[in-house]
RNA sequence: ACGCCAUUAGCUCAGCCGGUAGAGCACCUGACUCUUAAUCAGGGUGUCCGGGGUUCGAGUCCCCGAUGGCGUACCA
């Protein structure tokens, strides 16, 4: 950068009028250093033997040996001719002690010089102190890159959530449970792969760029592609690419990308989000359940060694089987109305009424219970549920149940009162599919933005015949803040969806 | 989108009834060869989120705006 090269030719390096002391004085140190020919940033490499933890794990065998760490200086106590600093490296802290008489003069000199955020390489031998430390004592000692900004305080470490979700770099550096999280994650995210990938699950990769979104209700991000000059929507779900891989003979397939929704941002929701979905031919929506039972069970017991978890406080069993119960069934249970009785619009309207729901116009009986399970239900679903048997009209994509064609094989997980995961046996009818297909078209002329737009190339893949299939969708960050005691999904994404500030 | 709350030093925070801004850590100077929130002596480094207004006087009161958090709505 142009900018760069004039500040480095300037008096001061980067040093800008309003700059605080401590700015100033690293940039002077920075300068002090390149001019004795000892610029950091010229290196290019360090040769590290040994982590923090491999040290500290295996003390026994490496006691006296000879190691090489390196890392960023995060606590420093200097008592004149002798100091000790911890430095922080990707899995923990160590301790170096660095003497004069070991180091030499100038390289002491140098040391009294670093500051904390600076990264080291150290080169010394392990040894315990005498609080029983483990430690490295150092004989040479090299500054890999100065740090120009100070870090946050060690004690409190950054709680400023606006800084720690715009700066996550900082967040990671100062609080280490954060990078727990983020560890647990990826873990999480390699269980599923493996245990798919045990199960004979192809993973596939579909198009992010749609010109027509569909296999959700939701309001796609639009873009715009130059050269074809077409605007495209950013997918809101994989779902109509990977039956096509179903009716293509994959049979076993899975995806897990990021999704986007035009929607808005809550505890529970981000703009952009991972969900994984998986498709199997063959199998119907009990199949799902099993399937979904089992991954995450497993996925728990692999990651956090129990299937008993803790989530916000409150014991989450997930050891299978898990409890399962039709929409109806839940909703009878939990307000007493057993819309297996209800006839007609009118009556169910009366009741959810008299129950003190708000019922909009022209809703169906299936939206009036989907309402009231919204409404009563969900909220008490605390240990893991299947809920299955959803209407038809809020299920365009799902297998109408063989002898009650006003439901369908549909069902949602909930955990904690949140919904973790959504599956069916999938439409598998070209002639049902297009029906519903027109019934979204409606609904979305009507104003419904988020209902589905027409799909005809779907409707060709299917009209080859596709066979009966389970589908199953998972939302991997939900299942991530339930597996690491997150409260908001913004404490599982490394950078959230932020505004920018002015 | 609406409501409530927050925003003060690099970070974590205090600041009363409106009287001209403070602590700890960090940082600077000095001492110190086993410290670990090292210690000891000295030093305050600030667009009080931004813009208006009221007032002799605003970090503090009022209005508008920004960003964030939470709640509601939205989100199968």
């Amino acid at each position: 950068m142009d900018n760069n090269i004039q500040e480095r030719n300037s008096q001061v390096i980067g040093e800008t009028e309003d700059m605080n002391e401590v700015l100033k004085v690293r940039r002077q140190k920075l300068r002090e250093l390149q001019q004795n020919g000892k610029d950091p940033f010229k290196i290019v490499k360090y040769d590290v033997t040994s982590s923090s933890k491999e040290i500290i794990d295996n003390f026994e065998a490496m006691e006296g040996r000879h190691v090489s760490v390196a890392g960023r200086i995060i606590t420093k106590r200097g008592m004149g001719k002798a100091s000790f600093c911890h430095i922080q490296d990707r899995d923990g802290r160590i301790q170096l002690y660095v003497r004069i008489d070991a180091v030499g003069q100038e390289a002491y000199e140098d040391f009294k010089k670093y500051d904390l955020g600076d990264i080291v390489g150290a080169k010394g031998e392990v040894f315990k102190t005498h609080m029983g430390e483990i430690s490295v004592k150092v004989n040479e000692i090299t500054l890999l890159a100065k740090s120009l900004r100070p870090l946050p305080e060690k004690w409190h470490g950054l709680r400023d959530t606006d800084l720690r979700y715009r700066q996550r770099y900082l967040d990671l550096i100062v609080n280490p449970d954060v990078k727990n999280t983020f560890i647990t994650r990826s873990r999480i995210i390699k269980e599923i792969r493996k245990f798919l990938d045990d199960r004979g699950f192809l993973e596939v990769e579909t198009p992010l760029l749609n010109t027509i979104p569909g296999g959700a209700n939701a309001r796609p991000f639009i873009t715009h592609h130059n050269t074809l000059d077409m605007d495209l929507y950013l997918r809101i779900a994989p779902e109509l690419y990977l039956k096509r891989l179903i009716v293509g003979g994959l049979e076993k397939v899975y995806e897990i990308g990021r999704m986007f929704r035009n929607e808005g941002i809550s505890v529970k929701h981000n703009p952009e989000f991972s969900m994984m979905e998986i498709y199997e031919a063959y199998t119907d929506y009990k199949g799902m359940m099993e399937l979904a039972e089992t991954l995450i069970s497993t996925v728990a017991q692999n990651v956090l060694g129990t299937m008993k978890i803790m989530y916000q406080g409150q014991e989450i069993d997930l050891t299978p089987p898990w409890t399962r119960m039709t929409m109806a069934e839940s909703v009878k249970k939990y307000t007493g109305v057993d819309f297996g009785l209800i006839k007609d619009v009118e009556e169910a309207k009366k009741i959810a009424t008299s129950k003190g729901v708000e019922v909009p116009p022209g809703l169906t009986v299936g939206e009036i219970m989907y309402l009231m399970f919204e409404t009563f239900v969900e909220e008490n679903l605390i240990q893991p549920t299947f809920i299955y048997d959803y209407p038809i009209e809020i299920s365009p994509l799902t297998k109408k149940k063989p002898d009650r064609p006003e439901l369908t094989e549909r069902f949602e997980i909930f955990i904690y009162g949140r919904e973790m995961g959504n599956a069916y046996s999938e439409l598998n009818d070209p002639i049902d599919q297009r029906e519903r297909f027109i019934k979204q078209v409606q609904k979305r002329e009507a104003g419904d933005e988020e209902a589905n737009m027409m799909d005809e190339d779907f409707l060709t893949a299917l009209e080859y015949g596709m066979p009966p299939t389970g589908g199953l969708g998972i939302g991997i960050d939900r299942l991530v803040m339930l597996l690491t005691d997150q409260y908001s999904i913004r404490d599982v994404l490394l950078f959230p969806t932020m505004k920018p500030r002015d």
